[in-house]
DNA sequence: CTGTTAGCGCTTTCAG
DNA sequence: CTGAAAGCGCTAACAG
C-alpha cells in the first residue's frame, strides 16, 4: 500500500501558527476579531501545509453541513442533466456542496434516498422532476416526513404543505397553447403521446383537453396512447398503432424523444412532415436541433426554473419567506414539422 | 418560521431503550455482539422513532465518510451524464454516497473544486472525462497531490503516478479503424473535427494520423479543423470552410454534436450523404439516433467504464491491488452516414 | 484580540 | 454481552 499523507488538522496549524485552534478556527471563518498580523501568519501557514478544513467536523459543531441533497430519476435524461448541472453550479456559487442521487422511478428506492439524504444531514433536498409526486396523499407522506425537518424544493412538482417549495412550470398552458397551435393549422386528430403518469403528465394532459373543448372538439381517448423505451421502440410502437387503423394529422408529446419517435414513424410510413402531420414536442432539447425536419418544441426555461429553486432556498435557509408555489411560463418555438 | 422537528440522536434511541449508547452503535452497525434481545428492541426503537444516524458524525469517529466526490466538467454533456448516472448508481450500491462538482473547463476552478473535495473528506474522487489531464506535468500537480490523501480515479484520463488509477477507452484504436473504414469506403480526404485539445482528442488525432500513414497518405493539417459552440455554429462553420474552398469527402469527428454539425452542413450545401460526404461521429449518444441520416459512430462502452471504474475503486479501498491503467476496446456502429 | 473549554453525534477501545 | 470514556476536528460561548 502506498503511505497515505494524513490530512492536517486544526491543531497542526495552530502549533505552527503558535496560536490557540480557536484562533485558527476564527481566521478560517473570517472573523472580525482577530489582529492582522496573526491572521496573515496563519493564513500562511495554511496555504504552505495544504490544509482544508475538514467539513464534516465544521458541519458537527455548527449544525450545518453546508450540503444539498439533490434528488432525480437519472441524470442520464437530458432535461435533469440540464436542471442537475444548473442547480450544483448555482449552488456552489452559494457556497454549497451537492449530493446527487439518480434514485430511478422505484417507489421504495426513493423513499430509501430521501431518507438517506437526512442521514447526510443536508440542509435541504430538491427533488428535481415530477417523478416525486406521487397520487395518492399517503404515498406522499415521505416527502411531508421529510419537510418536518428540512426544506424540500420541488421542480416540476407540486405539493401543498409547510415547508416545501415549488417551482414549476407551465405545463397546463403550455399544452393548451400547443394544441390550439395545431387546432388553427388544420389538425383534427392530435395524437398525446406519453410515458408514465406524473404530476406534469397530468397538467399537460389537461391543457390538451380544455384546447380542444374549447374548439368544440369532443377529446378521444384513442387518441391517447402511452409509450414506453427508446426512440426505435416508440416508432415501433407507432407503426403497429397506425396499422391497426388509427388515424391522427399530428402528434403533440410530452417530451422530445417521444416526438422524434413520431418522426421517425412518419419517415418509415412515408408520411410527410409537417404537411400530413404535424409534430410538436416538449423540452426544447438538443435532440429537437438534431432530427430533420428540426422539430417544433416547448422551451420549458429549465435554467430559470433552477435559479428560482435555488434563489427560494438559500431565502428560505436564511429564515426568510419564500413563495410555495412559482409557475413559470413556457415559450413555443416553431421549427420545421409543424406548417408555418 | 416553522418548527422543526429536531433530529433524534442516539442518545434519544439510547434512553428509550434503556441501554447505553454504545450498545446502541453496536446494532447500528451490525456488530455480533449484541445479545438477539437488545438487538430487537433497539431496532424497533430506532425504526419507529425515524432515526437516523448523523452520518457525519459517524464519519469523524470512524475516519471514513463513505463518500466518494465525482468532478466532470459539465453534467449538461450527453456522455458526462451517462457515465455520472452509471456512477452514482454503482456507487450507492456499495453503500458510498456521491458528491458532484461540475467544474467546467476553467483550470482553477478544477483546482478549487478538488481542494473542496477533501475538505469534504471524501473516500476518493473520480475525475470524468479527460478534460482533466493538462498538458504539463507541473499543471497537473494538482492531481498528484490529492493523490497522495486519497485514491484519485481517472475516467478516459492517463496520468502514472501512485494511488491514480485510469480506465479509459481505447481512443486511438477507434480513430484508427474509422480512419481506415473510411479509407476504405474510398475517402481520401478525411476532415478531422475536435474541440479543444485534450487527452482523448490527442489519441483520437494520433489513430487518424498513423492510419492515414499506413494508408500511404500524407496527413494534411488543413484538414484538422477545431471547432467551438453547438449544432448551428458549427454548421456555419463548416459552411465558411467549405466555401474557402476546402475539399473533403469524409468527416471523422470526436464527437456526436460535430459529426451532427457536418450532417447539416451537408444538407445546408446539398452534399449527399454518404455518397458525397462519409460522416462518423463519436460517443454513440442518442443524437446518432436523432439525425438523419441516423450516425454511424463510435460506441466508447461507457457503462463499462464506468464499471471498471468503480470496481477498482472498490479494491483499492478495501486495501487490494487494481491496474494502474486499463484501456477498453470501443465498437464501430455503422449506420446511414458511412456507405455500407 | 486571544485562549480555554464544552459540546456536536458517533465509533471504538478498555474494563467489567 | 454491555457500559464508560476517550477521541474525531471543529465551532462557539465564556473568560481573560
Amino acid at each position: 500500500m502506498i503511505e497515505k499523507e494524513k490530512q492536517h488538522t486544526i491543531y497542526d496549524i495552530s502549533k505552527k501558527a503558535g496560536v490557540s485552534i480557536a484562533t485558527v478556527s476564527r481566521v478560517l471563518n473570517n472573523s472580525p476579531k482577530v489582529s492582522q498580523k496573526t491572521k496573515e501568519r496563519v493564513l500562511e501557514i495554511i496555504n504552505e501545509s495544504g490544509y482544508e478544513p475538514n467539513a464534516y467536523a465544521r458541519g458537527l459543531g455548527s449544525g450545518s453541513m453546508k450540503t444539498i441533497g439533490i434528488l432525480c430519476a437519472d441524470v442520464a435524461d437530458i432535461y435533469l442533466a440540464n436542471a442537475v448541472s444548473f442547480l450544483e453550479k448555482n449552488l456552489r456559487q452559494n457556497g454549497f456542496n451537492t449530493i446527487l442521487n439518480c434514485t430511478g422511478d422505484d417507489y421504495s428506492t426513493k423513499v430509501q434516498c430521501i431518507k438517506a439524504m437526512e442521514g447526510q444531514r443536508v440542509d435541504a433536498v430538491i427533488l428535481a422532476g415530477s417523478q416525486y409526486i406521487e397520487s395518492t396523499v399517503s404515498k406522499n407522506k415521505y416527502i411531508i416526513d421529510v419537510s418536518k425537518r428540512i426544506p424540500v424544493m420541488l421542480l416540476n412538482g407540486y405539493l401543498k404543505s409547510d415547508n416545501i417549495y415549488c417551482n414549476l412550470s407551465d405545463d397546463y398552458s403550455a399544452f393548451y397553447d400547443a394544441t390550439k397551435e395545431l387546432y388553427q393549422k388544420g389538425c383534427r386528430k392530435i395524437l398525446f403521446l406519453y410515458r408514465e403518469i406524473s404530476y406534469s403528465r397530468n397538467l399537460k394532459y389537461k391543457g390538451y383537453c380544455e384546447a380542444l373543448e374549447d374548439c368544440q372538439t369532443e377529446v378521444d381517448d384513442s387518441l391517447i396512447l402511452r409509450c414506453v423505451g427508446k426512440m426505435e421502440q416508440i416508432k415501433h410502437q407507432l407503426i403497429t398503432y397506425y396499422q391497426k387503423g388509427h388515424e391522427f394529422d399530428s402528434v403533440l408529446a410530452c417530451d422530445d424523444e417521444l416526438a422524434i419517435g413520431a418522426i421517425k414513424f412518419a419517415k418509415e410510413t412515408r408520411i410527410r412532415i409537417p404537411d400530413e402531420l404535424g409534430v410538436i414536442g416538449c423540452n426544447n432539447s438538443v435532440l429537437s436541433i438534431c432530427c430533420s425536419p428540426e422539430l417544433s418544441s416547448i422551451d420549458n426555461k429549465c435554467e430559470m426554473l433552477c435559479i428560482n429553486t435555488i434563489s427560494s432556498l438559500m431565502r428560505v435557509l436564511d429564515g426568510q419567506e419564500a413563495a410555495q408555489r412559482t409557475v413559470l411560463s413556457t415559450e413555443y418555438i416553431p421549427r420545421g414539422t409543424t406548417k408555418m
